[in-house]
DNA sequence: TTTATATAATGTTATATGCTATAATGTCAA
DNA sequence: TTGACATTATAGCATATAACATTATATAAA
């Protein structure tokens, strides 16, 4: 018993990983996972970003679009400059351990 | 200070993001996550795939091949069969965290 | 008007996905 | 040892999709 995996069971496991699978995507890029890393150290600003990373600035603006749309990030305006901040429970939870698993002896 | 990043530390962090990115590219397909997940509760023969996930053979076969490509599972024969398990502790990281996220409420 | 950011429009290229068909490998019986 | 069968892997396509960079332009605030 307990191996049995009902209709419904099934279902709701389809369905998890449908929205898992959507997560995983948006993470699969290597700018988009550099921006939410830089983004894992606190509050940033798109030019901030621009220099931090050397994304050129519409490549940057559209990655944190994809960012925003997915409700990753969030932002907030401050004169002409936008911040953006993390903004998921769930994404912050795979970048957490991406980074124990492939930044790990980083810092003693 | 330890808010600047020096060159080589940059370099570093991209090549981190590419193989971190590698690995999501491969998780970020329902087809496969739930492999992944059915096989996280053990070591599992091909045909049993088949038909506790409903996935039909040349599809199913196909997406453990990228599996075994990229080095997240290990193969052993038995006879006319093959058991496949888990075999990246970096994949089964990220499983667990996933697992975790989307799948927390499921038994009480 | 200038600075900061977002969006549009576009072209190219790559990747994903799902088929059908067939190959390869192992088992077992005769 | 041969033949038939079961299990798994691959090949070869067709098609959809989306990824990416780039140029140009729009918006919003100062």
């Amino acid at each position: 018993m307990a191996k049995t995996i009902a209709q419904s069971d099934f279902a709701q496991l389809y369905a998890s990983a449908g929205r898992a699978c959507g997560l995983l995507k948006v993470l699969a890029n290597p700018d988009r996972l550099l921006l939410l890393c830089h983004l894992a150290e606190g509050e940033c600003c798109v030019s901030d970003m621009e220099v931090a990373l050397d994304i050129h600035q519409p490549t940057l603006s559209q990655q944190l679009g994809v960012l925003r749309d997915e409700g990753l990030v969030a932002t907030r305006r401050a004169g002409k400059h936008i911040y953006y901040k993390l903004a998921s429970p769930e994404s912050i939870a795979i970048i957490n351990t991406l980074q124990a698993q492939f930044c790990k002896p980083s810092k003693k």
